[in-house]
DNA sequence: AATAAATCTTTACGCGCGACAAGTTTTGCA
DNA sequence: TGCAAAACTTGTCGCGCGTAAAGATTTATT
């Protein structure tokens, strides 16, 4: 005696199903509160008991906005990027709206690529993590007049909303920490990726001028792209074997630029740490999940991910209207730079 | 004296504006040969101009197949999974698909909202990195019945589609390798968040028994989340408080709980390396883009990422009747198990 | 130049669902 | 019990595109 299960592939059939009209049940997809508590639960067992799912592309087709956030980050494979996403599609899914990530893998053509993917998905909204060509600066501006786009990590421009790490504070307190606990640091910039690249190094540079102390940039050539370790650990190689750094303790602008400058110094038999017997200090900058696995583990200072992806999240889904539940507080204004905190480990 | 570009949304407005019928753009789209080269020309000089991009849920709605493909993987900080995962959405780009991964971060309901998504997506088919929950299985299965499936890193049953590395040949490797250059190998286990966990250890044990030596499985309790570098930092930690490892020799189920012994170690002041004056050596598997950067480097086995993405790509384009082009050169059968390769550093 | 073949245009339908209007039933409340 | 409001049903349209059929036009072949 078994039930004739016949396949439930539309929300006609469905409601078949439950034993009420397509309209109700389409309803309640949209807003489970819109019906009366008895249909709701009806429909929701029946649910549970077919695993019905409203075909996405039907949902999305003649819908003004659709139920889609997309997000576009430079790197897929660099941790801060992914831990970020993931917090961000948490707070998208609670929500009710699908995250739909694309990697523009550090390539221009391939962030236009995913922008024009996002413009044929007609997403509701996008949270972007920028590289800093210029020249795409007017496509990301003409997506944006189109649909919201909040900007995190990197800005694009001096106005757009953006949110990210205060690179000022977070430069000055590690910047304070190292000159009051040792020498002054020099620093080890990264790959000009993108606008980070110039702020830290900036940022550093103002912290040493506001202690009267004379800023030391390691001139370093590196090739924009992603692979931070490696170019870092090349440029440490030689440096040390060109007779050292310029002083005992190097801030570097990242910690996967810690982790190459580490790496070589270990290799090269010069001890990294903070105790007396040691040859080199290196403090880093986003506290990436790994940097206290370090050897020694790494001091730096910890990017907020969890309130930048919060506070993205929530700009947007003020601009996309949604009624804000307590959970959303909405920032003040749209230019969010968040304070980070200052991780004390062993490498200075 | 500048064009009213009225804006082109639709198909029917891009056709107008090119000047030709709609049908024949739509056939564009869908294969750009099967117009002629001079239809083509223009229609490709139009795209450019106007970037027209056909909406992808009219595109998909009323497709018996839809040109997505659905990538689960159990974790999207790890990068071994998101190298193979940028490999897998690369391939399936220049192949017309578009790959939209979710993560079940660990999470078998997570991973089970992630199958019902791609099911009410109509995906084409689906690549998947599966928990090693039993009681997700059936529904797996009943997935794969409606679209192609093809498993990766860890299989789902003994009779699916899957790619993965041969954990035989490359723990009989790096055991051998570890035996032949000092100490037999203890083997520290990795949390049991998916069938690897298992497989791995009996693969020590089988290459320790093809040596006449006894294996010595180092116990730990570990919880079945994702975050490997702290239960091995906590468990090692408390080992070397203990007594220590019953050998010199630590081979560790992956890089990332290698990481953690590393780290342990390191802040217990044993010293990791190959070296005379060294307490203890420690390997690992996987060659995770970290591995080489640790301090000391890590001796390891690299899976061929790469590979497995291809061939889990080619696998399901075959699936789908795709004439393989020449670069998808189609393995012989569906459970493909790839050899490793052993990358000598200086941990062990 | 004549004819077949290839490619195009025109027309029409339907994918699965959201949304709306108009009518019917249920519910809440006096 | 009666009546209005709330919640439902039935019916219909259209989102943007794929696709098929039938006719018109261009291209290739002899």
């Amino acid at each position: 005696m078994h039930a004739v299960k016949k396949t439930i592939r539309t929300m006609e059939d469905f409601s078949a199903f439950v034993g009420l009209s397509r309209p109700t049940v389409s309803k309640y997809f949209n807003d489970p509160n819109s019906v009366r508590k008895k249909t709701r639960d009806i429909i929701e067992a029946a649910v549970k008991q077919s695993g019905f799912r409203p075909n996405i592309f039907a949902v999305n087709l003649n819908r003004r906005r659709t139920n889609i956030l997309g997000i576009i980050i430079p790197n897929s494979t660099d941790p801060f990027y992914t831990a970020l996403t993931r917090r961000i599609e948490g707070i998208a899914e609670q929500a009710g709206y699908l995250a739909f990530v694309l990697s523009s893998d550090g390539k221009p053509e391939l962030e236009e690529r995913a922008i024009e993917t996002f413009k044929s998905m007609n997403v509701a909204g996008s949270i972007i993590a920028p590289l800093g060509v210029q020249s795409h600066q007017e496509k990301l501006l003409k997506l944006g007049e189109s649909i919201p786009m909040i900007y995190v990590d990197s800005p694009l421009d001096t106005v757009s909303p953006f949110v990210g790490t205060n690179n000022r504070q977070s430069f000055q307190l590690i910047v304070d920490y190292l000159t009051r606990s040792g020498d002054a640091p020099c620093y080890f910039g990264m790959p000009p990726v993108n606008s980070n690249a110039f702020e830290r190094r900036e940022a550093y540079c103002e912290a040493m001028d506001s202690l009267k102390l004379e800023p030391r940039v390691i001139e370093v050539e590196q090739a924009a792209d992603w692979d931070f370790e490696k170019s870092a650990f090349d440029a440490t190689t030689q440096i040390l074997r060109d007779g050292g750094f310029p002083t005992r303790t190097v801030l570097c602008a990242n910690d996967r630029v810690a982790f190459g400058v580490i790496a070589a110094a270990f290799q090269a038999g010069v001890k990294v740490g903070r105790g007396e017997d040691c040859d080199l200090r290196v403090a880093g900058h986003d506290d990436q999940p790994l940097s206290r696995y370090m050897c020694p583990p790494l001091t730096t200072v910890a990017q907020n991910y969890n309130e930048i992806g919060r506070l993205a999240a929530a700009l947007l889904f003020h601009k996309l209207g949604e009624h804000q539940d307590s959970k959303f507080e909405l920032p003040a204004n749209e230019r969010i730079l968040l304070n980070a905190e200052i991780m004390l480990r062993m490498s200075a």
